[in-house]
DNA sequence: AAATATTATCGCAATATTACGATAACACAA
DNA sequence: TTGTGTTATCGTAATATTGCGATAATATTT
């Protein structure tokens, strides 16, 4: 992220921040969106659904994992990937919680 | 963002992640949350806000301009900026709907 | 017109992200 | 043990982000 001053922002900002950040490639979303849809978790079948290598998958799972917000599990030979729902709720309040504090229109614009 | 291959995705997965991508940096979050809170509109109230040189301050302002989420309108010599609910809602739409279809638990994990 | 205030843009350095092939690490099967 | 299948990690190239000083651009004031 360049050379971020994460430490001159809240502790709620920078998490916001990191939530948000997970969510911020097509390929993240569309990992959560199969992980949703198919409430059971899965293994590398996400290889096969997405456009992209395996390396490549593997690393944004590898970021998703950090943040939290998935969970692995070893499964025979392979691994059993699902949502956390601990840490998804949480996302899931901070986010909603910051769009929610909109409420009506501005004084100018 | 590296070399996406944007293509690839939906437009709707690619939308998703270009608003999730605004919110992840915490300057960023600062500047919506303020925007938030003086419901009306400020200038370059942000750049005393903000831990950030003012050239860093508009780089973020123009990021969030970029996507939408933010609109700004020449208020005399200064600039006035605020959220543009048109954009911002749908913003909301999208990522509570993405966080709202998580329904109970995983068969495994 | 000249000075001042406000914001945007340029140019650069440091760092992070994205992507992939190659390869390692591991469990299981033959 | 030797393979086979699955996932993680390494190394590297291309590109993007973050940050800031310097400077441009614009509007207002004197």
């Amino acid at each position: 992220m360049g050379v971020t001053k994460t430490e001159n922002f809240t502790k709620s900002q920078n998490q916001l921040a990191a939530y948000a950040k997970a969510l911020a490639h097509p390929a993240r979303v569309a990992i959560i969106e199969y992980l949703l849809k198919h409430q059971t978790c899965i293994c590398g079948d996400l290889v096969d659904e997405l456009p992209l290598a395996q390396a490549t998958v593997s690393q944004h799972l590898k970021e998703l994992k950090q943040v939290g917000i998935i969970k692995g599990e070893i499964e025979g030979s392979s691994i059993c990937y699902c949502i956390d729902n601990k840490v998804w709720n949480e996302a899931k309040d901070m986010l909603v919680n910051l769009f929610m504090s909109k409420v009506t229109k501005n004084t100018c614009c």
